[in-house]
DNA sequence: ACTACTCCCATGTAGACAGCATGTC
DNA sequence: CTACATGGGAGTAGT
């Protein structure tokens, strides 16, 4: 099927030729062929890069020329911004006065432009839909097309709940409403498509061939043919890598852990850097050297030193820095070789020639290593080939014996995805969306409550009897922590309004106000502790060795704590100690200890660091906010906490900090010279501003602080300078060696 | 006496969304 | 209730 053939507005048509696209894959054809351009509902169930993106486009497109409005709904941030960067490119189409606008909206970023609903295409994380949604943004209503990327997510126990009761909403608000539905291949997609009344495309089409075999005995081998692999290393897997690499392909290695996935980057990369040439040397060392300026952390060394032997490895340690550098590197061919835990799995257009599942098992803490789920093997597999790059993918899992590979190509190349299924029917997940749902008036009573339920996917697969009484324990527990009222009519008090607005649990909320309740001595620790107890915070686990130092700090301050569970109930105190080494984390990042040394003691990356910061972050607002509704007088100490938590510095950095450039780092080194103050910086001789920060780090902090950059190149200073100031100017210096030295 | 190698056992285990108001090294 | 790859330390054979 040709784009010119289409029923869409001539600019549309045009922009998509002079971009080169003149013809549907036959799954977008299939798509049109069931109403996509009619505004009827569609689900495609297709594989990765089969053109998922351009169904959606040609949709929202199309009404939004006649004058609609689209919320395009990502399971990522990630994703949000890689979507958010496509569509801009539609500003230069002339469907109205100024082209197309787009904005993009995630709990860390919401675009600049004036207001959101101004756009004519929304790009948003489910989450952060639910809550525009929960505070009642207006826009919600004037949407005409809602695309769902990763519908199959559904089946997440964490945030299946989440995207299932949005879409219940943004149906029953705008019911006629186009939803174009995005899904991996899985078994039962007919019955989402049922659910959400939409035709169903469902389609293995790829535009690059795709070859799954198992890789035993020096061959991979696949059902009907087979291919031998060279030995030049001793190690099945790396033999894999340099095999794709002679070929001129680049390779994508799964592992099960960090851990697993560094050192297969550390040893692949002894063997690959034989076979780069001298340019990507250079180009390399190129990246090697921004690595390292982006953390000096162990981690960051032994990155360097892959990328220098042109691997990489990728997981959620890494700094965002480092992620990006890993995926940019790869892009671009300089890195040949990336071993990922599942974080390249779904999601970023990261595809590679031959991807390699190194494991097919995970640990789980409940079962031991299980196999994953063919759901993301299939993820990982549909990686494989680039289009137009490479002339087939491969996709490889390892066997050890003959029987494992039989069984590997039983259970995971021949076999199909496993069915979705709604994880809403939990009391878990339906305390919270219970509290929304009425907060938001989609239901005003017990009855109400049950008549949306029936409307949720959940409904569509279950008889929904069986949670009837699910339903009654999270009313009386909302009734009981006094966020709902009434008994036949039931209305949200300012309690619970709060709290579904903040986003949090309402376990979480209920947590913290008990808490704050019985604290009697209150300490930075108290509350760091408290926010650590919710389900909301992600814990620390306790590790060898942990046990008796951090059950010795409990011992020592434990009247800072609300309650310490007695110690002979070995599993509770076990996760409280966890709690607590959570909490003794977030203690160390907000009193300045370095990343290195956090990561060394809590054997933590820094992209972990950051990730604990920012819930903690967010929790401690809420906290803040609950003990001010609450009338507890801690809600002004938690506030300064939670604005140290985003800086990661104590007190007496807060007004440097604030401004912009300086960190934690920087005001510390000013503060250290006696400038303590914003006045006092912009007082201060720019000369020993240099020598502390850089020239160009002063230069522009000066600007900053509406100050003369007033720097001379010689860098002469007037009159005598404070002798401590000379100090640390000189301790700069030297850290400034050794790092060069590095 | 020192080194290279093997074996055994302790150890630790994926990812990532949300508030609010603007910008880390 | 369920596993397994990794790496460090101890022990051993070789020079």
């Amino acid at each position: 099927m040709e784009i010119r053939s289409l029923d869409i507005p001539a600019e549309v048509r045009d922009f998509y030729l002079s971009s080169g696209i003149g013809n549907l894959y036959p799954p977008q054809a299939e798509a049109i062929s069931k109403g996509l351009l009619e505004g009827r509902n569609v689900l495609a169930a297709i594989p990765t890069a089969s053109g998922k993106t351009l169904l959606a486009e040609l949709a929202m497109l199309k009404s939004i020329a006649r004058g609609g409005k689209a919320l395009y709904i990502v399971p990522l941030r990630a994703l949000a911004s890689e979507k958010f960067d496509r569509f801009r490119e539609f500003s230069g189409i002339a469907l109205k006065e100024g082209g197309v606008k787009v904005g993009i909206s995630t709990g860390d970023f919401e675009s600049r432009d004036e207001w959101l609903g101004s756009n004519d295409i929304i790009v948003a994380t489910s989450e952060k839909t639910d809550s525009l949604l929960r505070n009642g943004t207006s826009w919600m209503e004037d949407i005409t097309t809602i695309v769902v990327d990763e519908v199959h997510l559904l089946d997440s126990a964490n945030r299946g709940p989440t995207l299932e009761v949005t879409l219940t909403k943004l149906m029953k608000l705008n019911p006629g409403c186009q939803i174009i539905a995005l899904s991996a291949t899985v078994g039962n997609a007919y019955e989402v498509a049922n659910w959400l009344g939409a035709g169903l495309v469902l389609s293995e089409w790829r535009p690059t061939d795709l070859m799954e075999g198992v890789f035993y005995g020096g061959s991979i081998n696949y059902r009907t043919s087979q291919k031998q692999v060279h030995d030049a290393s001793g190690d099945d897997a790396i033999n894999l890598v340099l095999d794709t690499l002679e070929d001129g392909g680049q390779c994508l290695v799964f592992e099960s852990s960090r851990k697993n996935s560094v050192g297969f980057a550390r040893r692949a990369g002894m063997k690959v850097a034989g076979l780069l040439d001298k340019r990507t040397r250079a180009a390399l060392d190129d990246i090697v050297e921004q690595v390292i300026e982006a953390g000096e952390s162990d981690t960051a060394k032994v990155l360097a030193q892959c990328i220098r032997n042109g691997t990489a490895f990728h997981h959620a340690g890494l700094n965002s820095a480092h992620r990006r550098l890993v995926e940019d590197g790869f892009r671009s061919n300089l890195i040949k070789m990336v071993a990922s835990t599942p974080t390249l799995a779904a999601g970023l257009n990261l595809p590679a020639r031959r991807v390699i599942v190194r494991s097919y098992k995970r640990y789980d803490p409940n079962f031991g290593m299980h196999p994953i789920p063919v759901l993301e093997y299939k993820q990982m597999a549909g990686r494989a080939g680039r289009p137009h790059l490479d002339p087939y993918g491969e996709a490889v899992l390892i066997a050890k014996s003959y029987n494992e590979m039989e069984m590997l190509f039983e259970n995971y190349i021949e076999a199909n995805a496993e069915d979705i299924w709604s994880k809403l029917g939990t009391e878990n997940a339906l305390r919270t969306h219970i509290l929304s749902t009425i907060v938001n008036g989609f239901a005003t009573s017990r009855d109400g409550v049950m008549e949306f339920i029936e409307a949720t996917f959940f409904a569509h697969q279950n008889d929904t009897w069986g949670i009837v009484s699910v339903v009654d324990e999270c009313l009386d527990f909302l009734r009981e922590k006094k966020m709902l009222q009434g008994e036949t009519r039931l209305t949200a008090t300012s309690l619970g309004k709060l709290v579904s607005m903040l986003y949090i649990d309402p376990m979480s909320a209920a947590i913290i106000i008990e808490g704050l309740d019985k604290a009697t001595h209150v300490t930075e620790l108290t509350l760091m502790h408290l926010i650590c107890k919710t389900p909301d915070m992600r814990q620390l686990y306790l590790r060898a060795g942990d046990y008796e130092l951090i059950n010795d700090l409990v011992l020592s301050r434990k009247e800072e704590f609300c309650e310490v569970p007695a110690p002979f109930r070995a599993t509770d105190y076990e996760w409280f100690l966890g709690e607590v080494k959570t909490a003794l984390l977030l203690l160390d990042w907000i009193n300045e200890r370095s990343m290195d040394d956090i990561s060394k003691v809590f054997n933590v990356g820094d992209g972990d660091i950051h990730a604990f910061a920012e819930l903690a972050e967010w929790l401690m607002h809420s906290l803040s906010r609950l003990a001010a509704i609450t009338g507890h007088d801690k809600a002004g100490m938690a506030g300064s906490i939670e604005k140290r938590i985003h800086y990661g510095a104590r007190q007496e950095l807060m007004e440097l900090v604030g401004i912009r450039g300086i960190g934690r780092v920087r005001a510390r080194k000013l503060y250290d010279s006696g400038l303590h103050s914003i006045e006092e910086v912009r007082k201060a001789d720019p000369a020993v501003l240099g020598g502390l920060l850089g020239p160009r780090t002063a230069e522009k902090l000066l600007r900053e602080i509406g100050a003369r950059p007033g720097i001379r190149p010689g860098g002469g200073t007037d009159g005598n300078p404070d002798p401590r100031t000379m100090d640390s100017l000189m301790e700069s210096e030297q850290s400034t060696f050794s790092d060069f030295e590095r």
